[in-house]
RNA sequence: GGGCCCAUAGCUCAGCUGGUUAGAGCGCUGCCUUCACACGGCAGAGGUCAGAGGUUCGAGUCCUCUUGGGCCCACCA
C-alpha cells in the first residue's frame, strides 16, 4: 500500500550532502521498517509477483547481474509506489553441476560413492594442483561440504544485493537445494509420474564422458574441433571391389552396423539389400537405403555406427538395426572384445582397441587400416562443429541409457503446438524474442531427459523392486507418499521395507540419479509461490506478474517453466517476460567471463556509489546488449548528487509562507511556475507510460533530460525572485516543492538511495512506498500555463550567457543592457517573465523590441564597462 | 540452410504511431568558484542518419535489395 505525499512538520536541512552511506544508512532503516515486506493480508488481484531469477552460487556474482537484476528492481519499485503489493522473492541457484564442480576445485576432494561417511571429515587446506590428487570422499561428504560452501556464498551475494539496493522481501528467500525445493520438486515429479507426463526410457542420449552423465538437448553446445575424412574400404561379399565410405570416426568402424546410401542414389541402388564386411574386423553388415543420406557427403554412402552422432541415431531406430555399443560411460573402449567380433582377425585387431580412450582408439585404428591396406589415401583435415555439453570440456559421446524423460512436446505435436501457444500467452518485453522462444520448441527432437548421474541435487523420487531373481524391476516403480517428501532414496527406505532389504532379493533399490537442475529451477513459481505449504498465498501470485531472465536461457528457464506450468496447472505462470541484454566490452566483445570477473561489482559499487551504477544498468533499454561504461557511472553519480544539491537548495528557501495552508498548487499564480509545472504533468505521464511498458530506461532518460532543465534553466531563472516575499515568491517556491515531489518519485526507482535521503528531509514515511505521481497533482497547471514560455525563455537566457561567455567574463557578471526583438506574441510572452530574466541574466535593463517579421527572437547583450564588473 | 537483432557526432546511445534547422551524455576546446552544487557551472566545435532503389506533399523513421556486425537454431557420415 502507498500514501500520498505527507509533509513533515519540519523540514531538516543538512548542511553538505553526501552520497557516500547512503547505501548503509537506508539498506538498514529499510530492513528494520520492513519497507519492502510483502503483505501476506493484500488482496489478491493487488498482487505485483515477481518470478525471480536465482543465480548460480558457483562462484562470484560479476557485473551483468547487477545489470539485469537493477532492471527487474526498478520495475518492482515502480509497481509498488503504483500501489501494488509487490512479490519479491530471492533464490539462489545452488543445486547442480557448477556447485559440485566449484566444490570439488574448491576444497580438493571428488564424490566417490563407495566411500564411506566419514563424520569427523575436514577437507585439505589447499586443493592438489592436480584433480587426481583430490580426496576420495562420500557422498554425504561431498552434500555436507557443497552446503557449507554455498551458505557462504549466499551470504556475499546476499551482501552485494543489498547494497545494489534490491528491494527484495529478504524473508521469502529460498535456495534450489533446501528442503522445501526438494519437495516442490520431488512432487511435481511424482505428478508429472501419476500423469504419465514422466517416463523412463533405455535409449542412445548424448553423454558427458568427464561428468558421466546424460545431457539433455538444452545443454548442448556446438564447438569447432579438428578432425579429418578418412577413406576406408569395405568389401562387398560378392567378390566385385570395395564400398568406399568417407569418415571423421574411423575408430568408429568396430561398431558399423550397416551402411547407408540416398534410395535416388544410382551408384549404390544395385548394393541395397546386399552386405559388406566392414576392413580390419569383417563383420558383415547390410547396405541400406535412406533419404537422410546426402549423395553429396564424402562418396555419398555412410558408415551407420552405435552411435556416432544423432543421425546414426536415428538411422538405427528406423532401419531397425542392432546396437553394437564399444564406448563405455567412462569414454573406453570396452576391455573384452564383444561378442559380434566372429573372426580372431577382428577379435585379436580390437584387443589393440581394449580399454583406450577415443583419441587414442583412433590413432590406433587408423595404424591398423594403414597396415592393412583399408585406408584409402591420406586423411583430409577438416575443421566441424562437434558436440559439447555447456559446462563440459570433452566431445560428447552417445551412450544407451536407462534415463527418465518428461514431456515436452518434442516427440509430440500436439502438446508441442500447445507450448508455441503459450507463448502468445505472454506478454515479451522486447516481443521479438518471443521468436526464440517459438523456434526453440520447433526445433526439439525428443522429450525432455531430467535425470542426471551426479551427487549434488534433487533425487529422483522413486525405488525400485528387486525380484526374487536378483533383478531389479525398473518398470514398476515404487513411490513415496507426499507426506514422506522429501526422500533420498539411496538413505531412504520405502514404506513396507526396512533398511536391511536395501538390493537384497524381494528387496528394493532406490533410484541413484538426481533430477538435472532446471527440472527444479523450472519450478520456481511453485517454490516460491507456497505451492504445496501456503494455498493462500499462491492463490494470490499464481500466475505470477513478472518473469525476468536473460534472453540465453529462454530455451532452458523459461522453455522448462513453461512446460510445468502448462502441464501441472494449464496455464502460463506468467504474464509478462522481460529479457535482459548481455554486458559488452567496450570494444563491443560479449564480455567475457574472465574479464568479467576482474570487474568487481563491490568494488564499482564502493568507487561510484550503488545509485551510480544503477543509473549505468538502468541506462540499458530492454533486452539491449549494453557496454560496460564506467563512464556512465560517473554520470549517474554526478545526477545523483545534483539531486541531492538541488533539492537543497529548493527545501533550504523555506516554506511558500508561514502558513502551512498555502503551500501547493493554490499558491502557483505565476505564468513561468506555471508552464513549469506543466511540462512536469507531462513528463509524469511520459515516464507512467514507458514503464508501463517495463521501459524503466525511457523513464529514466525523460526524468533526467527534464530534471537537468529544471535546475540549469528553470531554477537559475526564479530563484532571485523565491528568495523574495510575496505572492509571486511563493509561487515560485510552491512549483519548486511541487515538481521537486514529484521528481524525488520518479528518480526514486532508479536512484533509491538519494531519493529516499532528500524524501527523509521533508516528508514522511518512504518515498519507495509513496504514491507514484500522476498529473493529476498538477491540477488544471497545464491549461492554465503557456508551453511556448518554457522553451522562449531558455533560450534568451542561453543568449544572454553566451555573450557573457563570449566576453570571456563570469556568470555573475552584470549585462549592462540587453534588448529582444521578436514577435508580439513572444514579445507578449517576455513581458511576462521580465523581472525573473533581469534577475537571472543579472541584467539591468532589458528592452523588448516587436519586430512582425522576426522568426525567431533575436538577442542582443551590452556588458558593463569592465571597471565596473562584480 | 532457417530465424532474430543491430548500423545516427571520435565514443556510448536517444529519436515512440513519418512532420520546423537530427538530439543527449562522455570526450574535446574555451570561459567561470563567496551567495544549492568544483563530486560544480556556462558556452562552443563536431553528423551525406552504412549504401542503393521505392512509397509519400514530406523518410533517420515505412517497403525492397545490398554491405557490414552480433545472436539463436539446424547441419555434424
Amino acid at each position: 500500500m502507498t500514501d500520498a505525499p505527507r509533509r513533515r512538520s519540519t523540514t531538516t536541512v543538512p548542511e553538505k550532502a553526501a552520497l557516500e552511506g547512503l547505501e548503509d544508512k537506508w539498506g538498514e532503516r529499510w530492513e528494520s521498517n520492513g519497507t519492502f515486506r510483502f503483505d501476506t493480508a493484500a488482496p489478491a488481484q493487488a498482487v505485483f509477483a515477481i518470478d525471480t531469477p536465482p543465480p548460480t552460487v558457483s562462484g562470484s556474482l560479476h557485473v551483468g547481474h547487477v545489470f539485469s537484476y537493477t532492471h527487474t528492481d526498478c520495475v518492482a519499485r515502480y509497481q509498488r509506489m503504483r500501489g501494488r503489493e509487490v512479490f519479491y522473492p530471492m533464490g539462489w541457484d545452488d543445486n547442480g553441476v557448477p556447485t559440485e564442480r566449484r566444490v570439488e576445485n574448491y576444497y580438493g576432494v571428488r564424490c566417490d560413492p563407495t566411500v564411506p561417511y566419514d563424520a569427523d571429515f575436514e577437507p585439505p587446506g589447499q586443493a592438489p594442483k592436480n584433480r587426481r590428487d583430490f580426496v576420495a570422499i562420500s557422498r554425504r561428504n561431498f552434500i555436507e561440504l557443497c552446503e557449507r560452501l554455498t551458505g557462504e556464498d549466499e551470504l556475499v551475494f546476499e551482501a552485494l544485493w543489498r547494497r545494489l539496493g534490491l528491494s527484495v522481501d529478504w524473508t521469502q528467500t529460498y535456495t534450489t537445494i533446501d528442503e522445501r525445493s526438494r519437495r516442490v520438486s520431488q512432487r511435481a515429479f511424482l505428478d508429472n509420474l501419476a500423469r504419465g507426463e514422466a517416463y523412463q526410457a533405455d535409449a542412445p542420449s548424448m553423454w558427458d564422458i568427464t561428468f558421466r552423465m546424460a545431457v539433455s538437448q538444452a545443454e548442448l553446445e556446438d564447438r569447432p574441433r579438428p578432425g579429418a575424412y578418412h577413406d576406408l574400404a569395405f568389401h562387398r561379399s560378392d567378390g566385385e571391389g570395395d564400398v568406399v565410405v568417407s569418415t571423421t570416426r574411423p575408430e568408429l568402424v568396430v561398431s558399423c552396423v550397416a551402411l547407408v546410401a540416398h534410395p535416388d542414389d544410382e551408384r549404390y541402388q544395385p548394393l541395397f539389400g546386399s552386405t559388406v564386411s566392414s576392413p580390419l574386423f569383417g563383420v558383415e553388415v547390410p547396405v541400406l537405403a535412406h533419404h537422410l543420406a546426402d549423395p553429396e557427403k564424402g562418396t555419398g554412402a555412410a558408415m551407420i555406427c552405435t552411435f556416432g552422432d544423432l543421425t546414426d541415431v536415428i538411422w538405427w531406430r528406423e532401419l531397425d538395426l542392432p546396437a553394437r555399443a564399444v564406448i563405455g560411460r567412462d569414454g573406453r573402449f570396452a576391455s573384452d572384445p564383444p561378442e559380434w567380433l566372429d573372426t580372431p582377425a577382428g577379435r585379436t585387431a580390437y584387443e589393440q582397441l581394449a580399454g583406450l580412450g577415443v583419441k587414442a582408439a583412433q590413432r590406433t585404428t587408423v595404424e591398423l587400416l594403414t597396415a592393412s591396406g583399408e585406408l584409402l589415401g591420406e586423411p583430409t583435415a577438416i575443421e566441424h562443429p562437434v558436440k559439447f555439453y555447456e559446462k563440459g570440456d570433452a566431445p560428447l559421446e552417445i551412450v544407451q541409457s536407462r534415463q527418465w524423460y518428461i514431456r515436452n512436446g518434442g516427440r509430440d505435436p500436439e502438446l508441442r503446438n500447445e507450448l508455441i501457444a503459450r507463448g502468445d500467452e505472454l506478454a515479451w518485453h522486447p516481443s521479438f524474442m518471443q521468436a526464440r522462444y517459438t523456434n526453440w520448441i520447433e526445433g526439439l527432437t525428443g522429450d525432455w531427459l531430467v535425470s542426471r548421474q551426479r551427487y549434488f541435487g534433487v533425487p529422483i523420487p522413486v525405488w525400485y523392486p528387486v525380484e526374487a531373481n536378483g533383478e531389479v524391476n525398473y518398470d514398476q516403480p515404487i513411490v513415496p507418499s507426499e507426506a514422506d517428501l522429501p526422500i533420498d532414496p539411496q538413505s531412504d527406505a520405502p514404506r513396507g521395507y526396512d533398511e536391511t532389504q536395501r538390493s537384497q532379493p524381494g528387496g528394493f533399490v532406490g533410484d541413484p540419479d538426481i533430477m538435472d537442475t532446471w527440472a527444479t529451477s523450472s519450478l520456481t513459481p511453485q517454490i516460491a509461490g507456497g505451492w504445496d505449504h501456503d494455498p493462500e498465498l499462491w492463490a494470490k501470485v499464481f500466475p505470477m506478474d513478472l518473469r525476468p531472465q536473460a534472453h540465453d536461457i529462454i530455451r532452458t528457464w523459461l522453455f522448462s517453466t513453461m512446460v510445468r506450468s502448462h502441464l501441472a496447472e494449464d496455464a502460463a505462470p506468467w504474464h509478462h517476460a522481460a529479457l535482459s541484454g548481455w554486458i559488452l566490452d567496450p570494444d563491443r566483445k560479449k564480455m567475457s567471463k574472465s574479464k568479467g570477473n576482474v570487474v568487481v561489482p563491490t568494488d564499482l559499487l564502493e568507487r561510484h556509489g550503488s545509485d551510480a551504477v544503477r543509473y549505468w544498468a538502468a541506462s540499458g533499454r530492454p533486452g539491449t546488449d549494453t557496454a560496460f561504461d564506467e563512464t556512465q557511472m560517473k554520470v549517474g553519480r554526478r545526477l545523483a548528487i545534483k539531486l541531492l544539491n538541488a533539492s537543497r537548495f529548493v527545501l533550504g528557501l523555506g516554506a511558500p509562507m508561514a502558513d502551512e495552508e498555502s503551500l501547493g498548487l493554490s499558491a502557483v499564480t505565476h505564468p513561468i511556475d506555471l508552464a513549469m509545472l506543466a511540462e512536469v504533468a507531462a513528463l509524469v505521464d511520459s515516464a507512467t507510460a514507458a514503464f508501463d511498458e517495463f521501459d524503466y530506461a525511457r523513464a529514466l532518460e525523460r526524468t533526467e533530460e527534464f530534471f537537468w532543465r529544471f535546475t540549469d534553466d528553470h531554477v537559475e531563472l526564479v530563484k532571485t525572485r523565491a528568495y523574495g516575499d510575496g505572492p509571486d515568491a511563493a509561487s515560485a517556491r510552491a512549483a519548486l516543492e511541487l515538481a521537486l515531489s514529484a521528481l524525488l518519485r520518479l528518480f526514486a526507482p532508479h536512484l533509491p538511495f538519494a531519493a529516499e535521503e532528500v524524501w527523509s528531509w521533508w516528508m514522511d514515511g518512504s518515498v519507495h512506498r509513496a504514491e507514484w505521481p500522476s498529473s493529476a497533482e498538477f491540477g488544471d497547471a497545464a491549461t492554465r500555463s503557456d508551453p511556448a514560455l518554457p522553451g522562449l525563455t531558455a533560450r534568451v537566457l542561453r543568449e544572454i550567457r553566451r555573450a557573457k561567455t563570449e566576453a570571456r567574463t563570469g556568470m555573475r557578471t552584470t549585462v549592462e543592457h540587453a534588448s529582444v526583438s521578436a514577435r508580439g506574441d513572444d514579445v507578449a510572452r517576455l513581458e511576462l517573465v521580465r523581472n525573473d530574466l533581469c534577475d537571472a541574466g543579472v541584467v539591468t535593463e532589458l528592452v523588448l523590441t516587436v519586430d512582425p517579421n522576426a522568426t525567431e527572437p533575436k538577442v542582443v547583450a551590452t556588458l558593463a564597462p569592465a571597471d565596473e564588473r562584480g
